[in-house]
DNA sequence: CTGAAAGCGCTTACAG
DNA sequence: CTGAAAGCGCTTACAG
């Protein structure tokens, strides 16, 4: 069974198919179609179950209402999330979303965003990842529409939606320090990363602005390839008795999870023995015993932020060179693991 | 900027697009083209950055190298899982994914796969929602190849991946009885998906096969809407003293995440108050204290197994009525949730 | 009010 | 060995 076309249903009523295009498009009106002519290609058009081949309405229309969406990895919990409130935001606008998965790997970035453009694609949500400044220039060039979201390239004048991630981790080891932990310890993934960074620096300024020295020493960063090693390691050494730590700090979702495994593995309790808060949070946090004290981001409003920005510059053609940048406050959630 | 077009390049080497297409799709060989001028056609095209247009190709080969995921929720940890393994092996075959949640509603079930259809996917991986029989069978009439996974559709025959619910509730509710807890809730959803009922009946005959009775009583079907909530209730429920329960199993990854949640509001430790197994495993899981004993699914085997199923019969045009059922194993992780 | 034609960018069977 | 042509299914400017 073939699919219907315009052609056969043109042929079927004896018109042509630019009139069933017309009328189908919602467009009888305005070209003064008969409303007679109209009802008939409608009904037809129902009782034949006609759907448009939509790559031949992209091709044509130079447009294919795909946007595709490129994270780290989609299967961790942040990046899932966006993924699915970037759907939820796309579908509003009638846009289906590819997804694909970069692994911090700037090559691999570079791979996709080449391919999915290939694929006419109208636009890019981007996680960027280290070193992508190349690829995410190449695109600004082709004049092709996109947004950068989580982290943002300092040295590029992009959109970008991402959260305040100085300002959060500002506030909240100020907060440990308040409740006394003066030795509190930063675990960190190596990264030039700009959410990384700022939330380093903010750790940092906290600590400096409570007139506390050597915090440098307290400070760890992970490889990103032996990830889970680094991050049990960095637990282990800095929750060794010599340094007095009794607060740790994570600064993203997966360096909390593990770290979290890694101080349960050394049999020490949370929060009589070590106090911990977490960038990020999710489900796990809500669960755990006792529950952790974590630094929510805005997920969804960050996602339909971004795409909102991105649809917005797809349809209006020509690209502005003004962009849109939007830092959103997170939401500070005190549990018990801090208290 | 405009993209560099095979005619582009036919043009200034004053040559016809035919031999361009013949030549950079590597077909220069078999329709005896002169070495001389593929390489001069190659060269040009890799100075021009040539991109072929894929749309264009996709329209006129009938094909669009895209397939569709849709799963419940992308945002589930089980699903997103899926998502990237998908992701992965699409990814060997040159396929591209775009994904898309059903939120176990049937109706959006329909409307995405007719969605996705008008946009020439080449393929479906599904997660049934239950009532969708109506719209896997149109997908079946019209020859469109699909894979279901995770859930099945025995009034249906079609491609399947799954894991063995049955067997391994089966096994994880005996291994609870051999501990001694003799009497063992079960948290399930309300739902005809086959998923949920195997894993029911699979509780159901461990507790026969052990002589026992009346654990009809024992048995919660939360409903989907309201599900927290419901959740939440089972458990104080089945927790009331009257029960003398010891022991609860979860038959999947949401209700256990929430139940050990309401667990840990009732002030009630696991496993001394209560031992628990969940269905499904996640990184939050080992992370409770103490980890949760649990069922974990083989996600990338699964996923796996579907794409390569979809893709060969994608390939192979002319669909075979003969289907490929796969039932998987699961891997029983005893951690100290129950013991 | 409606139709014929061009064209989006590609591939492939056909002719020479 | 290479080119001209048809066609995938659509939309839209143009002609009448």
């Amino acid at each position: 069974m073939k699919k219907t076309s315009l052609n056969d249903i043109a042929n079927k009523l004896g018109v042509s198919k630019s009139l069933v295009s017309l009328v189908l498009n919602g467009k009888a009106k305005q070209n003064r179609i008969g409303d007679e002519i109209s009802k008939k290609v409608i009904n037809l058009a129902q009782e034949l179950n006609y759907q448009p081949n939509q790559m031949a309405r992209s091709l044509r229309l130079g447009r294919s209402e795909t946007i595709a969406l490129i994270v780290a990895d989609i299967s961790n919990s942040f990046f899932a999330r966006m993924g699915r409130a970037v759907e939820d935001e796309a579908d509003k606008h009638g846009f289906k979303v590819i997804f694909s998965s970069s692994d911090e790997n700037p090559d691999k970035l570079g791979e996709l965003i080449n391919v999915l453009t290939d694929r006419q694609v109208d636009g890019f949500i981007i996680s960027p990842t280290i070193n992508s400044n190349e690829h995410i220039l190449k695109l600004k060039k082709n004049n092709i529409p996109f947004v950068l979201i989580d982290r943002y390239l300092p040295q590029i004048k992009t959109n970008y939606v991402v959260a305040d991630n100085y300002n959060s981790t500002y506030k909240a080891v100020k907060f440990m320090l308040e409740k006394g932990y003066k030795k509190t310890g930063f675990i960190t993934v190596s990264s030039a990363l700009s959410n990384m960074k700022e939330r380093l620096q903010g750790y940092k300024d906290a600590m400096k602005s409570y007139g506390l020295r050597g915090y440098g020493n307290y400070v760890r960063e992970v490889d990103y390839k032996n990830f889970n090693e680094g991050v049990d390691e960095a637990v282990k050494e800095l929750l060794l008795p010599i340094n007095n730590l009794r607060a740790l700090f994570f600064a993203s979702l997966r360096i909390g999870m593990e770290a979290i495994k890694s101080i349960n593995d050394l049999n020490l309790r949370i929060p009589q023995d070590v106090a911990v808060i977490s960038f990020d949070d999710t489900d796990a946090y809500k669960l755990c015993y006792p529950p952790i004290t974590a630094i929510a981001q805005p997920i969804n409003l960050m996602s339909s932020e971004a795409v909102k920005i991105l649809i917005n510059e797809i349809k209006k053609k020509n690209i502005k060179t003004e962009k849109t940048q939007i830092v959103l406050e997170t939401e500070f959630i005190i549990r018990e693991s801090c208290c």
